[in-house]
DNA sequence: AATGACCCCAACCGCTCCCTA
DNA sequence: ATAGGGAGCGGTTGGGGTCAT
């Protein structure tokens, strides 16, 4: 089976297209406009967005996403960018196709939860809901099915059989898949992010059928990783992914999990500062804590704006900074362009796992040195 | 090389839930 | 108790990429 190989470069693409189909015309995705929320960007969005939605989360928290893109001066709906930042801007996601693993998770907590994404994705750290949605619907739904049909020589119920098949079926998730899985089974590095697919997949394939799970317990409040965390014992206890993120406990968890990167050659005083900014809310994704409250906020400010200065972002979250061009698109001043050059996607080209605030756009990036956001990438 | 079919997934919509006054 | 507003969730859409012919 072709093609999830090329997801994720294609998805890269897909980031930043030409925005045809939404430069304030009806092409947009979905439906037509519910609202008549007239004047704002819909569709894809551009990396001069992304980078004003980053910045202003790092600086500020997104205690109120209604309010938020009017503060950032990004001419969005705040669901627009909760959205974005949720699926696809936050710090500790994880990139890359899903492994063996992960994807026998979401079958199993599927036939437990039905279609619960964020409640399943609150157990695959690094996933969203709305991605463990595509991949189900994409599949994982025909690959149940085909197991359950009788007869079937998949439908042996081999563990082996579930790798085999996954492998089968994506051929760029054995790629990125072993990246991950390297992550995932790397001792020191899976420390907090990793719960149901973390340092041993096959305890985590067993116990979540194979112990007594109260199914209406997972439907109800409790959180989702203490569920687990009793399923599996060796299983961390902070997963940290889907929308439910921010109510879930991830500080400090994801951190190790991303520590598999490229050497980075950094001063020490970025680490400090990073160090000092990163700590809490950012980090774990959970931002609805303005940083600047975190310990250290004074290099933390300086770092941000730096960081906005460089990227032609500084300044008053004025919506006068916004020019929206005839289209209705906005840009700001800066050296931002949707080249290759873009500190986002050149982000995004960086690899599987990286995540978007790790690397991003600062002052080093931009001068050659990848530097990354957040300290959840920190060795 | 060109074209059509299929697949992927980011982003949309509308509904529901939750919180606050 | 309840109404209103905001956030979150699940279902759906369709542009763009890839594969097959």
């Amino acid at each position: 089976m072709p093609s999830r190989s090329p997801s994720s470069a294609s998805s890269i693409i897909h980031c930043y297209p030409d925005r045809k189909r939404s430069d304030g015309g009806g092409m947009g995705r979905g439906r037509a406009p519910c609202c008549a929320k007239v004047g704002l960007n819909r569709g894809s969005w551009t990396p001069q967005e992304d980078m004003r939605l980053i910045a202003y989360i790092q600086k500020h928290g997104h205690a109120n996403w209604r309010a938020l893109p009017k503060q950032a001066g990004l001419l969005r709906c705040g669901k627009s960018c909760r959205l974005r930042w949720i699926n696809y801007l936050r710090p500790d996601l994880k990139r890359g196709n899903f492994t063996a693993d992960e994807e026998e998770t979401i079958i199993k907590l599927h036939g437990l939860l039905g279609n619960k994404w964020s409640k399943i994705a609150s157990c695959l750290p690094g996933r969203t809901d709305n991605e463990i949605k595509n991949v189900w619907n994409t599949h994982l739904k025909k690959r149940v099915s085909q197991r359950e049909k009788p007869g079937d020589t998949k439908n042996k119920g081999k563990a082996a059989d579930a790798s085999d098949d996954a492998d089968a079926h994506s051929p760029s998730s054995s790629a990125s898949s072993s990246t991950t899985t390297a992550n995932n089974n790397n001792g020191s590095s899976s420390s907090g992010d990793t719960a149901c697919t973390s340092k041993e997949p096959e305890t985590v394939e067993v116990s979540l059928i194979e112990q007594d799970i109260d199914i209406s317990d997972m439907l109800m409040d409790a959180p989702t990783e203490e569920l687990l965390a009793g399923l599996a014992a060796p299983m961390p206890t902070s997963p940290c992914s889907s929308s439910s993120l921010a109510t879930t406990t991830c500080v400090g968890a994801v951190s190790d999990e991303l520590l598999d990167l490229p050497e980075i050659d950094l001063e020490p005083e970025i680490w400090s500062i990073i160090d000092g900014y990163g700590g809490a809310a950012v980090v774990s994704g959970d931002a609805t804590v303005p940083c600047t409250a975190s310990p250290g906020e004074e290099g933390t400010e300086w770092w941000v704006e730096n960081l906005e200065k460089e990227l032609g972002l500084w300044g008053p979250m004025d919506e006068s900074l916004a020019h929206p061009d005839p289209l209705g698109q906005v840009s700001y001043p800066g050296p931002l362009t949707e080249t290759e050059g873009d500190p986002v996607s050149t982000y995004f080209r960086s690899g599987p796992t990286a995540s978007p605030l790790r690397e991003i756009a600062s002052p080093a990036v931009l001068s050659g040195v990848p530097v990354r956001f957040g300290v959840e990438g920190r060795v």
